[in-house]
DNA sequence: ATCCAGGATCTCC
DNA sequence: GGAGATCATGGA
């Protein structure tokens, strides 16, 4: 394949690297050079950073990617309002500063997160490979799409865990089954209000409230929520609470108090800046 | 080898 | 409605 051209997008605040690999997204492959491969909307992007402007291996148009990196939104803004008299939050945020929420797609995020609980991300990211590559479109080489509910209809819960996912493939089925009903239509879903929308999502057995507001985080754009799993809770514990072990519901009251309407950023840089350093572990 | 993972559910009380 | 066991599998 012969490469014409690459397009260039200057971005400010964004680290292709710390973005993808800061445990948000699992479709991705680090390349050498320091090139990063993505899958999403049904294409493989070749991508490169240098200083602040992003590589697109392509000629066409890259409005998929400005949007699915959030270029729109001002985080410089966002960074000063959170560590505006909060210095373990400013620690935090000059480890990572460059990490962006992405916007990824409704089923491919729930049946990610439903994959990831109780797993290792290195595991996670095999397993959604293998399930692409079981049931979803082949792009090119070896890349496929990430399946489509229609595409799962008639998978059994005996499929996946003959693919490996073990107790996982249950809630795999129910999910798609309750995906592909009306209750699950993705404009009516942008439409409820975050905590009916949680609500909602969690009637899916096998999600509970950290699947879900990952899903409200990285899908609907839901920045407010604060995802708490077992890394925030060690983190946030040791960074904001002397150490002493909050229960979940306490800890998300006291990250609401904290941070707000910026709930979900403060997560992303705490889980990836904690998880780095083995903080509180 | 043994522990544990971006948890959720089920089963007790 | 809160604590504890259980769930499959493989990476570290």
């Amino acid at each position: 394949m012969i490469t014409l051209g690459y397009t260039e997008w200057k971005c400010a605040d964004f680290s292709l690297a710390e973005t993808l690999e800061c445990g948000q997204c699992f479709r991705y492959e680090k390349l050498e050079d320091d090139k990063y491969l993505v899958i999403a909307n049904k294409q493989v992007m070749l991508m490169h950073q240098e200083d602040d402007t992003i590589f697109f291996d392509t000629e066409d148009d890259i409005s998929f990617w400005k949007h699915y990196f959030h270029g729109d939104c001002d985080y410089k803004n966002i960074k000063d309002i959170l560590s505006k008299d909060d210095k373990v939050m400013l620690e935090a945020i000059s480890y990572c500063s460059g990490i962006r929420l992405i916007r990824q797609e409704f089923f491919e995020t729930l049946m990610s997160f439903i994959i990831s609980q109780n797993n290792h991300i290195p595991r996670i990211r095999k397993l959604i490979a293998l399930l692409s590559k079981t049931y979803g479109d082949h792009i090119k080489n070896d890349y496929y799409a990430f399946p489509t509910a229609e595409q799962l209809k008639s998978v059994t819960e005996q499929d996946y865990r003959d693919l490996g996912f073990g107790f996982r493939g249950r809630y795999l089925e129910d999910a798609v089954k309750l995906a592909q009903t009306d209750d699950f239509d993705i404009t009516r879903l942008q439409n409820l209000s975050t905590n009916e929308l949680r609500t909602q999502l969690m009637l899916i057995c096998g999600v509970g409230q950290k699947v879900a507001d990952c899903i409200l985080l990285f899908s609907f754009g839901r920045y407010e929520v604060f995802p708490c799993d077992v890394w925030i809770k060690r983190v946030f514990s040791y960074l904001y609470a002397d150490n002493q072990e909050l229960s979940q519901k306490e800890l998300l009251k006291q990250a609401g108090d904290i941070f707000g309407e910026y709930a979900g950023f403060a997560q992303q840089y705490l889980f990836h800046y904690g998880r780095s350093n083995d903080i509180g572990k």
